[in-house]
Parts: structure tokens; C-alpha cells; sequence
DNA sequence: GTGAAAGCGCTAACAC
DNA sequence: GTGTTAGCGCTTTCAC
């Protein structure tokens, strides 16, 4: 392997000068092209663990994620895999399967491996634990979930207005007995679109002067994965009244309620279904799916660019960064009659 | 931070003796336990950083593939990743979006980050270029996609057994023109499906005495993504005699020819759709879709299996394990007299 | 079985 | 601007 001294020796220079060449340090045009050329020549390329030990840093950046079979999450990844690339900083993916222990695991990693920063979606509000790298002073950025208490900077989605979009939107296309499948308590991405759904479902109640507690009677709690999707909508189905329309705070859990709706000979939109979150191949569904889209890849870069500022050195107070969701009204949500 | 030296210095012995203890020396049973003890109340974690510059080797592997949003590859990276943790080893997973300039780039990476080896699923078989890692002594396995040429352990899939199969289920079924839209050319993968396609579908021709050229007016070649596969899907479509079933070879292809199928008003099993590689969320595509299934989980999990062997020293001659499919029947083959 | 010492390749502080 | 020097934290001879 060719060596930074190696390269001195041929070029005639000192290491450091071949170093300040290739980190823009001050050297005379002549010897930085000699230098630049012999390296060429040689085949050099700088050793980054080297560098790494010396710099005390690495130039890798850790992506956590919950569950890198979810699209939202590759997608996300993507957004980051971007932008880092212009700062020529690599990117380690790291699969927690919401498993708070995994987490830990790769918590650990990243310090022991002096990785330059930390993004990550983090698989428990309440015990995922991002003090350890605080106290080190590693740079982190939370995405999609902030983890409760933790000082970090943080691009979040705004989870509580789309809920409530969502909501508004089947109220409005004459649906009323509306059910919602959302996440695990705990989890504050479903429980804020669970809240955005309440208060505008509450508001409705109250104006039409109705019980309050069917509200409570048609939430279901499931695991962000398919099969508890359908479970749910299961559970849903076999009530005395079953809903007419129901909201699924995730899109994973959708494509479960989907076919738990599909083998009951239950079709949208006669109930109306509506997912937080695309769902892969919405193409292919049928009807088509209205969703609220996620800005899955805007969620990533913006994090990206936040976590360079920060290891830039850039000082500035903590910020969160909030994105808009959009929804996207297809033919599933089309009302009761419509079916 | 926590050094050896720190550690060395409180527990009254040399760094050396620590390092031993951390790396399977010979020390004494007190001591040893002496020095653990100590470090645990220190909190002492190893570098990472500094054992990978003086071992000259780090603890990671590479994982380098074409398409992170295609779940067969995700669903890959999970095998890999489950297999790694068993020694220790991290996975930084690398996205070459098919494109060969990235994947060189995540090549020389991997080389100037010392990782401990790589396994890659090519993005081109005659361009991809491993043979820096093997002149550098890097342990490297390719997987799915084997570069013409390479010397390295390879776990592949049995694409021409998986292709006859499909195609002679397809003919089993009363389909009679049948099209095939593949990769595209020099992709090792899509070329086997195709050849398998070729072998039954001419063998049948010639039995039936019927004209061969057949075969290559029924052939499209795509390019893997989406919007390829709605594309040849249309171009069949158009023809004087549109086929009356479709062997697609790569899932992402399927969802598009699917949605050409669905716009032109066609419908499965009437026309016949044979999808090589499951679609993501299969089971709300309706008819259901008969699928070639990839043992992807598998795929990766071997290939870190090899590699790991590969980075312990196990000397043995280069090898190939080749994985077989399984054809999944369901109703989009029906035959054409059942639409 | 143990410690002293060298050195992996690089960068940054310092002196010129 | 440039070179000399020290040292990041660890593993591995080598001598005892």
C-alpha cells in the first residue's frame, strides 16, 4: 500500500506538505501539481483509518432506523445517502428492528468507532438512550421520532396536522363512524397522528351533540407491522358496528388491513380506508389508496444537513425542523354511497 | 476516553498484559480477572479505530448493492446482517443505484477504510472491476451477480432452472405465446432467466413445428426499474398478436408491466403474468400472482458465511453455491381459458 | 507469563 | 510556505 510517505519521498517533499495538499492546506501551486501528480502515479489514496485515529474522528456518519424493510426508511435513507455524499462522508446503515437493545448495540458502535455523527429514528420514545453520545459530544440528529428528553437536534414530520387532515377529509366525503389503527403507545409518531385524529373526530362529536366515547371503541393499538395491521382489522370488523372508514397511522399496518378487509368481502370505498404513510405499489391496489405522503427523502437530507453544520463545528441553539405532509385523495376515501 | 494505558495504569500491569486479556493472550487467571474488572468499572471499550490501523484490518464489511429500495436486496442485507453479528463483525451497507462510477467509488472506500472483506452484488458484469480488492489480498464474495471474470467465492441463484420452470408451468397451463421481458443485456441474472426461458420455449416450438423467430419477437429487454417494465409491457401490447402470457424476470419490472396490463383493460389469468422475484406486498395484487420465489434471506446469509471464512484464513479453493428457486403457483396463471 | 518498545499512517503544533 | 517532530490507541515482537 502506498503510503503518504512514500509519496513525500518520490515527490520530494515532506509528509506534512503532501498531507496540505490533499486537506487545502497553503503550498505553492508548482509543488501541490507535483505532489497531486506523483499521488496519481503511485496510486495513493489517503489511509482513512489512519486519519481517523489521529483526527480523534472518523468520516462516516451511523443512519439508525427501525426497519430497513419499511420503504419510508429507505427512502429516508436515500435522502441522507445524498446529501452526505457532498461532503464526502460515508454512510453506515444501522437495522434496530425496533428492538431497543439493538439499538444500544449500535449506540455503542458508533462511539467505539468514532463515527463522525449519528442520525437516528430511534426505536423507543421513552428508553432509547442518546445521553452517552451527548456526553461525548457527538454530533446527533433525531428523525421522524425524538426520543423524549433528549437535547439533539431534530427533523420531525408534522404528524398531529396530517392526522387531523386525514380525519377532516373522511368526515368530509360523509363517513362517521371512522376507526383509527394506530401504533404502539409510546411511539410518537402515531401517538401525535392518533392525537390529530381525536381532536378533530372530538370537535365533530361535540357539534353533533354524539357520545364521546365511541372514540375510544373504535382505536385499535397495533405494531406498525402488517400482521398487526390485520389483527386490528379483524378486531374491527367483528364489532356489533363496524366502522365505516377507518385511518391506519402507518403504511405497513395498511396493506394488513387491506386484506383482513379483502377476505371479509369488504371493499372501499364503501369503507373508506386511508393510510398514514405510502404504500409501496399503491399503483397496484385497488381501488387506489388515498395516503398522506411523507416526506420520507426530504426528512433524510434535511437531517443530513443538519448533522454536518453540527460537525462542522457550527454553533448554534438546538433546532427542529418540521415537515408538511401531504394528502394525496385517491379513490379509497371516495364515501359511504360511493361504493 | 478510556485507554488501554488507563486501564493498564489503575490495575497495576502492562498495556500489553490488558491487550491479552482482550484478545485471547496468555495471562494469568488472576490478573486477567484483575484487568477486566477494571476496565469494567472504567468503562473502558477498545478503539476500534487504532486496532484497525496497526491489525491493518477493520472490523466491518462492506456490503455493496445496486438498489436498496428493491426488497429482494433489503430482504439480503438482513441475511447478511444476521450472520454478521454472530462474530462481530458491523455491515456498512452501500447503494449503487446500478450505476458503476458509485459502486467503484464504495469499492476504493472500502479498500481505504481497511474493511475486513466485502460482498457485492455487481452492478454490471463486464465493468464492475474487482480486481483491486483481489490484488490487495481483500476478501470479497459476490453474490446474486457474479462480474465475468472475477476470481472470488460467489452465491448465486439457479436463474436457468428457475426460468424453465416458470416458462414450462406457463405452457402447462394452455398459454401459447408467451412473451419475455428481462434485464437488461450483460446483467448475468436477467440473461440466465432468459436463456431458461429460451430452452423450454424452444424445445416446445420445435416439437410443435412451429417457427422459432417467434421467441425474439416476443423478447423486451428493460432495465429492472418500474417504469421499464410498464414500457415493454405497452410495446407487447401493441403488437398485431399481443402475446398471451408474459414471463417477467425481476419483480420491480412485474409491478410495471402489471399497470400497463391494468390500463389497457387486460386482465390475469387471461393473459398469463409469471413475476421472477416476489413483489413487495404480493398479496393485495389481485388475481394473486404466481411467482418465482428468490431465496434472497438465504442468499446473503451464505454469502457472510463464506466471507467470514474467507477472513479467518480458512484456505480452500474458490467456490460457488448456487441456490435454487421455487416456483409459488397462484392465480395469475390460471390459463387462458379461466379469465 | 510479562513488560518495554516500536510502529501502523496520518495530522497539527511548532520552529524556521 | 515548509519541514521536523510528536503522538493518536492499539498490537506484537522481543527479551527476560
Amino acid at each position: 500500500m502506498t503510503t503518504i510517505n512514500d509519496v513525500a519521498r518520490v515527490a520530494g517533499v515532506s509528509a506534512a506538505t503532501v498531507s496540505r495538499v490533499f486537506n487545502g492546506g497553503r503550498v505553492t501551486a508548482e509543488r501541490a501539481e507535483r505532489v497531486r501528480r506523483t499521488a496519481e502515479e503511485m496510486g495513493f489514496a489517503p489511509n482513512r483509518v489512519a486519519r481517523s485515529l489521529r483526527k480523534q474522528r472518523a468520516s462516516v456518519i451511523g443512519l439508525i432506523i427501525p426497519d430497513i424493510e419499511n420503504p419510508f426508511f429507505t427512502s429516508l435513507a436515500r435522502g441522507v445517502e445524498d446529501a452526505a455524499q457532498k461532503t464526502n462522508l460515508s454512510v453506515v446503515l444501522c437495522n434496530t428492528d425496533e428492538d431497543v437493545e439493538k439499538e444500544r448495540l449500535y449506540l455503542d458502535i458508533a462511539l467505539a468507532e468514532q463515527m463522525a455523527g449519528v442520525i437516528v429514528a430511534a426505536a423507543s420514545r421513552n428508553r432509547t438512550d442518546l445521553s452517552a453520545l451527548a456526553a461525548r459530544g457527538m454530533p446527533v440528529v433525531a428523525v421522524d421520532r425524538r426520543p423524549r428528553g433528549a437535547s439533539v437536534d431534530a427533523v420531525m414530520v408534522d404528524n398531529q396536522h396530517g392526522g387531523e387532515e386525514a380525519t377532516a377529509h373522511l368526515l368530509s366525503r360523509g363517513y362517521r363512524r371512522i376507526a383509527c389503527i394506530t401504533g404502539p403507545e409510546g411511539a410518537s409518531t402515531s401517538e401525535e397522528r392518533l392525537a390529530g385524529f381525536r381532536t378533530v373526530m372530538t370537535d365533530h362529536l361535540r357539534e353533533q351533540g354524539e357520545d364521546e366515547s365511541l372514540l375510544r371503541a373504535y382505536t385499535r393499538y397495533a405494531d406498525f407491522r402488517v400482521e398487526g395491521g390485520r389483527t386490528a382489522m379483524l378486531d374491527l370488523l367483528a364489532m356489533p358496528e363496524p366502522p365505516d372508514a377507518v385511518f391506519v397511522t402507518n403504511n405497513l399496518m395498511t396493506v394488513g388491513a387491506l386484506e383482513a378487509l379483502r377476505d371479509a368481502g369488504v371493499e372501499p370505498p364503501g369503507t373508506g380506508v386511508l393510510s398514514f404513510g405510502d404504500v409501496p405499489w399503491a399503483s397496484l391496489v385497488r381501488p387506489s389508496l388515498t395516503t398522506v405522503q411523507l416526506p420520507s427523502y426530504d426528512l433524510g437530507w434535511t437531517a443530513a444537513g443538519l448533522l454536518q453544520d453540527r460537525i462542522g463545528g457550527v454553533e448554534r441553539s438546538l433546532q427542529t425542523v418540521v415537515l408538511r405532509t401531504a394528502l394525496q385523495v385517491r379513490a379509497s376515501t371516495g364515501g359511504p354511497a360511493a361504493g
